[in-house]
Formats: C-alpha cells, structure tokens, sequence
DNA sequence: TTGTAAGCGTTATCAC
DNA sequence: GTGATAACGCTTACAA
C-alpha cells in the first residue's frame, strides 16, 4: 500500500527517524524550518503514515463500529449514512454489522468487534438485546446506544421523540376530523411503548375516550404474506364494527406501507373513508397511491451525533467518570393525500 | 481491549513466546503435546491475538471495503448485506463507503481507504467513474468491480445479465397482451445499454417493430418533484398518443414506483390499461397498489460474490497474474398484480 | 522440538 | 533542537 516509510524519508533529508516523526506531528521541540522542510518533503515524496504501526502504538485504532438490527431498513440506512459521513469526516474507519434482531448474532458481533480491537461500537439493540451483555461488554469497549435507547446502561444516547411523534401524528389526525383512531403496533420494544403514550396524550387532550381495542399488535416474526393476511383479517373486521370517518396511524414503514396496500385491496378509499399516517422515512411514501403522511425521524442526523458522541468518549481521558447526556431529537410530519382533508 | 499477550501466556506456561505462537498457529514444528498444552490455556486466559500486531508483521490488515453509491437504495443495500455475511464469515472487517453518484467523492474514498491499508476494495463505481483512476488504483490495492462492470479494468467482476432481465420481462409484459411497450431509463450507464438491448430483442422475437420513442429517458440529476412532474408530462403525452393495452418497462426502482403513483394519479388504471414491470428490490413492491410486478436482481449473492473474489485476489501469490473471471447472474421475475391479464 | 532475536513503522523518553 | 533507543505484540529465520 503506502510506499515510502518514515525511515526512508529521514534518510532523504539526512534527518533522525524521530525528528522527522516529531516534526510531521508539529511537536514542539522543532524548529519552525525544520518542520516545513520535512512537510515538503513528505508531500512531495508522498508519505502517508502507516495507520497500523500508530495504532500498535497508540493503542488506537482508528476504527469504530455501528451495529443495525438491518441495513435494509430505509430508517436504518440513514442511520448508516449519517454515522458514515460522521466518521469520513474525521478520518476514522466505519465498520457496519447487521443484528438481524437477533441478540445470539449481535453478541457474536460485538465479539468479533472486540477481538478486531475496534475503537468503539455504535448500537441499536437488537429488539431482545442482552443487557448485561452490553453492560459487560462496555467496560471493557466504548459503546453508545442510538435509537433504542431505553437500556439502563451510562453511556451516551441518541434517541427520538417518540411520544411527541406520535402525540403530534394523532392530533394531525385529530385536525383531519378522525375521532376513532387505530394504531398498528410491531414489535414491543421500548420505542413502542412511548409510541401508545404519545397516542394516548393526544386523545386525552381531544378529550377523547381510550379505547384499547383499537391498539392493533401484530406479530413481527410472522412472513411477509402472512402478515399481509393477518393484517387484512384485523383490518376487515375493525373497520366492520365502526362507521364514521377513521383514522389510522402505523408505528413502523413496513405496516403502515402494507396498510395502505391492504385498504386499497378491501376497496377502502384513502383518505375519504381512512386517513392514514404513519411512521416511515422510506422515500417511497412520495410514491405511494395515495402519497402516504408520515413522520419522519431525524435518522441521519441520530447516526451523526452517534459518532460524534462515540469518539468524544473514545478520546476522553478517563471514559467511565463522563458526564454522559442522552440527545432527544424531534421528528416532524410531512403531510401528504393520504390524510388530506 | 484484548488483555492478555503472547508474552504473558509464554510466562505463564514457561515457554518462549515463538513457540506458543507457532503452536497457537499450528506450526508442525511444534509437537501435538504442547500445541495441547498452549491452546487449553490460551482460552483458559481467553487470550485473543491483537490484530494489529499481526498486521504490521504481515502487512495485511484483514479489512477490506466496499464503495456503493447509496446505502439507502434497496439494491445497494442487499449488496451490503451479502458481502457484510461474506466478510463476517471469513472473519474479514468489512468498511462501507458511499459516493453518491460523485466521481470526485469516490476517488477521496478510494484515497482515504488506501491511506487506511485496507486489504481490498469492492466497488460499484459511480455513474461518471474515472476509468483511469480506477486502474491506477487498481495496481497499488486489489480492485473489485460488482454491478457495473463494464469497465476495461483487468480484475474480477460480478454483475447480472441485465439484457435478459429485460428481454424476460418485456416477454412478460408481451404475453399479457401488450405490444406496446414503453421503457423508463434512467441514468446513462452501461447497463442501461444492456437493458434496452434486451428489450430490443424481444420486441424482435416477437415481430414487433422498434419504436425510439418508447425509449424515455428521465434525467436523474433532478428533484423528486421535478422528476414525478416531468414523468407525469411524458406519460401524459405518450397515453394520449396511442391507443390500446400498453405496458412499461422500468429499468430502476425509483422510476418504476413513481410511474405506479403517476398513473394512479392521472386516473389511469393498472394492469387493465397499462401493465407495468420493473427492476426493483425493494421489498415495497409486494405492498404497493397494485402490488408491483419485478424483475429481481439478486444483490445479496452479488455482495456475496464480490467478498470471495477479493479476497481471492487478496490471497493470491501474484495479482496480477490471475485468471480473472466474470460472473454473470441471472435475474428472476417476480409476477404480481401490475401485470395480470 | 524449542528458544533467540530481528524487525514490521510508529511514538516517546531521554541524552546530547 | 536534534538524535539514539526502547517499546507496542506479533511472525519467522536461524540457532541450539
């Protein structure tokens, strides 16, 4: 790879190896002319430092991981590209692993990461991620938790607004005239928790009764078809018992996508008959017939600040007495036909 | 990080450091007995080699990288997957870089890689890719080209037979009834060439003249919005001209979904009036309205692939005497209501 | 069969 | 201000 050597380029200039060491790293102890001889010498002969002999040096190695439960997921993918244009920027490497939701492969991951001696891990766990396993693995590797942040775990955290996403979804809906209000529910993390609070809040405050039937749980693990089919057995029959205008709000992309395509299939006209909107940040919504609402969440900009956050914490002194902070970002809703008026 | 060292696990079996590292690497020099003896206490210690180290003894670096345009595009995103489980598997670091359809950014993160000693590159390059660069680096660190890979660079490349895809679906969309057949092509790459190629011939096979004007060419630089009113325009245009079932051939994702929305809007039914097929991975298809028929390329393999070979190459003796090959793998299409007779 | 020692390319401590 | 020199943890001739 890199060609010439620090050896070689002292020995060019008739220099000591340390001097020349010392002088690309603007130490001091050299002089003013010395340092700009060797800077020229080093760019014009080339020299790029070699990154792993500094690192079996320093004990650095100039390279952090990020672990997503799937690299697919449109949410998930921003996640990657805002914590890849973190890293690029600050010339560290970015290493991806993919969890699958699954906790045995995440902990084989982190495992693996700790033997390639990454400087640091970035992480949303897995939906029934190990705890203790975190825990453990943070004492002895940086980590910082992005997403799913509701782990007892003192490390810095990047999350979402949740509760206010959804408060703020279901009053759209609320102002789009819908009174009697569905919610489609995955997986029971956490996030989803919030999610049905924020829900709650926002009937409470239309004075508007709770009613639990309308929270739809539909299983995650099932395939593709037959989630499609669950869901329309559910959807059918809901919509069969209540008349009026309804509105509904989907937790993930994935169902409130399959949703949409559901009501299509039961000839259900969106917006007129259900208003729909959902949290996605698929690109797709703009495509979809009707354009699908959503709230989006600032997943770019959560991968960022995980790696902003996860180096600060590498490059601090003593990383357990930090005073960690845990960041809150908002989403915000992009009203599109499907809640139209 | 890894606590313990060759040195420590030596002292604590009184032996030399050389010998337990032969022994942990199974050297014959060593006798069955004590290879025994030090790898019982090598996981009794939970000793892990530090990379690093080995690295700058060998030079390899056991990271290799991947350069795709958009991590967020469904396909690209597969891609990630496979060559993520191919690297993880082979216990490879695996680092992702994104260049945006920008010649300039993925030369930066050619250089970037190169400075960071990765073992080995796997690109798609960008749209406006700098053959020469490309060849130039393609001498100092092993190069390997998935999905576009028409490239004059002497090296292993992995693509798809993009002219039967389409030959397959526009036979597709023939035997629905449809000799009417546009294609929505998107930017100006080689594979695009292939794709109408197969189109091309299809419409041969089957004794239907070739229109150029069937050939819609969408200019890609733009805004969503830009694009969906501009395609509105042409699909308008191009449905008022002619008469009779037509189909649609989209040769990317983001066309062909958007194509399903416009023609919803514009009140134009789907498959009575127009039948539409595209090239699309992304798992959507299944949900949209109608749900969407497409030809299926299969990324994940591509990744897949694209980790063997490099790191084929990486292993190899002499790189630049290999007997490069190409795979070619094939498409499949996967018929849903967008096509239906 | 095992041990000694050199060296990979840096950084850092200490003389000069 | 500059230069020897000793690490960092490992592999690998070569010596014993």
């Amino acid at each position: 790879m890199s060609r010439i050597t620090l050896k070689e380029l002292a020995f060019e200039l008739g220099l000591s190896i340390s001097t020349v060491s010392k002088a690309l790293n603007d130490n001091f102890e050299i002089s003013e002319i010395t340092k700009n001889r060797v800077k020229e010498a080093a760019s014009l002969l080339n020299y790029k430092p070699n990154l792993v002999a500094k690192s079996l040096k320093t004990g650095y190695n100039n390279t952090i991981a990020i672990i997503v439960p799937y690299f697919g997921n449109p949410f998930q993918s921003q996640v990657l590209e805002g914590a890849h244009q973190a890293a690029y920027e600050r010339n560290y490497k970015l290493v991806f692993m993919q969890s699958r939701e699954n906790a045995k492969l995440e902990q084989e991951s982190l495992k693996t990461l700790n033997q390639q001696n990454v400087d640091g891990v970035i992480i949303t766990p897995s939906a029934n991620s190990n705890l203790k396993y975190l825990k453990q693995f943070h004492q002895i590797c940086p980590l910082v938790l992005v997403d799913r942040i509701d782990f007892d775990l003192p490390t810095f955290k990047i999350g979402v607004n949740s509760e206010k996403g959804s408060y703020d979804a279901t009053q759209h809906l609320i102002n789009s005239g819908r009174r009697n209000i569905l919610v489609l529910c995955g997986m029971n993390i956490g996030i989803n928790q919030k999610r049905i609070s924020g829900y709650n809040k926002a009937l409470m405050a239309n004075f508007i009764p709770f009613n639990k039937e309308n929270i739809i749980q539909v299983d995650y693990g099932q395939s593709r078809e037959d989630l499609i089919k669950n869901l329309t057995q559910i959807l059918k029959n809901k919509l069969n018992q209540n008349s009026g205008p309804m509105g509904i709000l989907g937790t993930t992309d994935t169902l409130t996508v399959s949703c949409l395509g559901i009501l299509s299939n039961l000839g259900i006209r969106v917006p007129e008959q259900v208003s729909v909107i959902g949290f996605a940040n698929t690109e797709a919504a703009e495509s979809l017939n009707p354009s699908l609402s959503t709230i989006i969440q600032p997943a770019f900009e959560i991968g960022q600040k995980g790696v902003e956050k996860l180096i600060q914490l590498i490059e601090s002194k003593d990383r357990f007495k930090m005073d960690f902070d845990t960041t809150i970002l908002d989403t915000f809703i992009v009203a599109r036909n499907s809640t139209k008026v």
